[in-house]
DNA sequence: CGAATGTCCGTAAACGTTTACGGAAAAGAC
DNA sequence: GTCTTTTCCGTAAACGTTTACGGACATTCG
């Protein structure tokens, strides 16, 4: 009883709802929820009434029946040491997300796979409890469990960004190989020969991915990538002061460098500060994601534009549509997709002194 | 019955379990809740059962019958012109709060309102839905609507951020006054009387606190504010761009400039480059929050540190301490706390010439 | 050995919805 | 006027849990 009290505490439920406007809670439901078979009148007291009182249904027992959260979830990890893009990245992507599925009804939700937990472990969770009905999982490792586990239990996903996998599953990954072949045209272009490439560690697949769309693109041309030239380091500011450190220790220095994350441009362009030797003179580098960082360094950073909204309303709609395929009893279909990025001329790269 | 098929797929349930056991839903559930009255070897079955099958219960059906979901929530507002801090600042706040809850057993989630959608409608939906029980929302404006909302609804909430209500609330908030007061100290004490002050606009609570706060620890030493050095820009690079050509256009130009936000900055350095103007020796610059971007400026920016991740688990211990209050049916205590923050000296403040 | 106690488990109600079903009343057809 | 159709609403079952309650059986005690 003072149990119950606590529980129930003061929010009012559908019974009471109905008990007001005396009717069945039969009836509220239906003209909450648009159905044909209520009279006009009948509904717009009852939307009144919620409005009035602030009623929603309560989502626990609306899920339960229908079998579904009406949730899409969207998984972060995060990474104490940075070692992925930068953060800001997904708060455009978010906001892109919550403005499609909110249009389409749906809820919206992120979760934050904290630094100390097991990803595989965290997602399970989410899975096992039908926290949501589909998800977005992102920074893809090399060969990443996840995909596995996700496949196996059916649940609608799509992966943000790609992976090795055995298995068929939809994804959407920047076009890593486009951005290479146009990165390295245009070092070509100004005279470079001696390229090298910063880049994540090696289970971040899309480093990997994209120092081998960059080997491809050099050899097309004739030029090889020699490992020593492949720059393994954090994608944070340190990351890419580092990056400067192994460049200038080389007896062979190279001309141009081509970096897989803007945050490290920052360190770079310092180090290269301290000793004097300027971009797009000396050396010329070309970024990648178009962050304002880019435009506020100077000389201003040669990068890639990518409308990050629209990938987010991208994502919202295939996620959207996995999960009505699902809830049809239809086959899911298989979604991959390459997102194009548009160089943006700086002058931090330049010919070949 | 096909429709059926399609909503129970073949995930399991408690039922499915029990039965495969040979025993009831009842000894199930209490086997994996931790109950006392079941048998140490028919708990350890169970429990064995769930993790070889990937049951856990569904929290639907769990938090319907328990009138809780055991999710914290965390509501962020998407900024299009981001008027708001950087919003890498959050992630960090993220990884303490998630390790700390999930460490008791609480999930936690993140709900982004979009750029396009009014605040206060998407909490209440959060609200009236049951989604989460208790959130911590954050950039509160001057005034805010949501507090009156959650306090009349009695949900357990923080507000990151103080704001003027008549309403009685649990906040934390930076400590503005504190900051104030040692940046102000720290440029008197190297010569500056005339001290410029970058802000957010006013409906951002913490921009006008901030602006305040500086007012009162001048005019400690004899000094004004006048209304003209109250640069209020968007907290962005461009922002901060807009900051330097406002200070190059006075007449009379200030010697030193506070910023509230440390994105300001990137944009600040790069006008000041552009005329030559060198931080530290030609104008003094303080910056406010601890960013790994004022560690790699040139020269390196005087700034304030604060453990972010720290602030996060505050956030979460308190907010669970609102929740199990409210669940106990005890009056919900009331928690306000002020973050100290640690000036960190760099080169970008020296005394006037 | 009978009674009292303790250990463990099954039963069933409840949480707040949605929705298939059936039926009452109103409307239309003849 | 009756018969059919339409419109609208109430009833009750179901979704997957948790938990109060009671009872079966084993154990202990006198």
């Amino acid at each position: 009883m003072t149990n119950e009290d606590s529980k129930r505490n003061f929010l009012l439920n559908i019974h009471d709802l109905a008990k007001h406007l005396n009717i069945s809670i039969g009836t509220v439901s239906r003209a909450l929820n648009g159905r044909a078979d209520v009279n006009a009148k009948t509904r717009q007291r009852v939307i009144e009434a919620a409005q009035k009182f602030g009623y929603s249904p309560n989502q626990s027992g609306r899920s339960l029946r229908q079998g579904s959260t009406g949730l899409v979830g969207f998984m972060v990890i995060i990474n104490r040491d940075r070692e992925t893009r930068g953060e800001a990245f997904f708060m455009s992507i978010f906001d892109g997300m919550q403005s499609y599925l909110s249009s389409r009804g749906l809820d919206f939700v992120v979760h934050f796979c904290g630094s100390d937990e097991d990803p595989v472990a965290y997602l399970r969770r989410i899975a096992e409890r039908r926290l949501v009905d589909g998800i977005v999982i992102s920074q893809m490792y090399r060969t990443d469990k996840r995909i596995d586990y996700l496949v196996q239990r059916k649940m609608p996903f799509i992966a943000f960004g790609r992976s090795e996998s055995s298995k068929i599953f939809s994804w959407m990954d920047l076009d890593f190989e486009g951005v290479a072949e146009k990165a390295i045209n245009h070092l070509c272009l100004l005279g470079h020969r001696r390229i090298a490439i910063a880049t994540a560690s090696n289970d971040i697949n899309y480093g990997y991915v994209f120092v081998d769309a960059c080997r491809s693109s050099l050899a097309k041309r004739g030029l090889s990538l020699p490992d020593e030239l492949v720059l393994q380091e954090p994608l944070t500011e340190s990351g890419g002061y580092r990056v400067g450190e192994r460049l200038l220790a080389m007896e062979n220095r190279p001309t141009a460098v081509v970096l897989v994350d803007n945050t490290m441009a920052i360190g770079l362009y310092h180090i290269f500060q301290d000793v004097k030797i300027i971009p797009g003179k000396d050396i010329s580098i070309v970024g990648f994601d178009a962050s304002p960082n880019g435009e506020f360094l100077r000389p201003s950073l040669t990068q890639f534009e990518v409308p990050l909204g629209q990938l987010g309303r991208w994502l919202g709609e295939h996620i959207m549509l996995l999960i009505e395929a699902k809830g049809t009893g239809k086959k899911m279909p298989v979604f991959s997709k390459l997102w194009p990025m548009k160089m943006i001329l700086g002058d931090s790269s330049g010919p070949t002194s």
